[in-house]
DNA sequence: TGACAAACGCAACCCTGTTGCATTAAGATA
DNA sequence: TATCTTAATGCAACAGGGTTGCGTTTGTCA
């Protein structure tokens, strides 16, 4: 995994700028090694004192999106995530706390994919597959109060 | 897979109406058999020329999750798609026209979700899988046109 | 046929995300 | 170091999916 100067070194070559909010952005993610929301980002530097108008926010994600540095998913609700592109992974969802984690997930699904491609005339570019459920102390809790949403 | 009937029969017992907009949303999940939006619901029932407000659609698409007759679940967009609730499967959705289909996928996952379970202190309820890529059709087309988004 | 609550329509609203345009500032060049 | 170009930013207004409050309509049952 590459680090953030190197980042900003290839952005620079290419004729882009090392700004403030550019960095704060991109330290986020490297600190939380989680996928961060628009709003995430927002709070964080807020937290940080650092000033960013939300469209900045969203216009900074899509350009790092464009520039392959991050990647964007979806899970259950209408708010798009990031992370810094890596290894094709999976993540697990709580779904009391929110809590998103990614996890390691040695079984491929290529020869299920191949399957699917020739019983479906459909071929198969990407997929997402996230698991939904109880992290830890949700599980604990819901033991004691029972009720899960 | 019960009929619209039983399902009727079933909601009068509890109660509830048997209305003009409630049959055309379950006939249009039974004509159609793929997810279906609440703008693609309210663009059907149009064509229909049956008069339903987007609140009274939003509505009955939630009235019919909370009583199992459909189920709720989110694609690579904003956009939340119902289905009727039957056996788990998953979907292929072209990244291009947009076309979404169900599709057979005999393999579990349950021996990998053991796995993840004990690996990340995590229980699993549910999950959700989908192919992203090129139906036959756009496919074709991209091999002509090359570009493909 | 009247009464009651489920179902409905309407307007106003919330939230995530986007667009247009004027302003600021990074960093290359003179 | 001053100047210049344009990437980056802020602001206001907007777009689209979805929700809420509340008054009205209508299915169903006695």
């Amino acid at each position: 995994m590459i680090n953030i100067k190197e980042i900003l070194l290839r952005l620079k070559k290419e004729g882009f700028r090392s700004t403030t909010i550019r960095k704060s952005i991109l330290d986020l993610f490297y600190k939380f090694k989680k996928p961060l929301s628009s709003q995430d980002i927002q709070k964080y530097l807020k937290q940080k004192n650092i000033k960013a108008n939300k469209t900045t926010v969203y216009r900074e994600l899509d350009f790092l999106k464009n520039q392959n540095i991050i990647e964007e998913f979806q899970l259950d609700d209408k708010i798009k995530r990031y992370e810094i592109l890596s290894s094709h992974h999976h993540h697990t969802v709580c779904i009391k706390c929110r809590e998103i984690k990614c996890i390691e997930f040695s079984k491929d699904l290529e020869s299920q994919e191949k399957e699917i491609e020739k019983n479906n005339k459909f071929k198969i570019i990407n997929h997402s597959l996230e698991f939904y459920g109880l992290c830890h102390a949700c599980w604990r809790a819901g033991h004691k109060c029972q009720a899960v949403k």
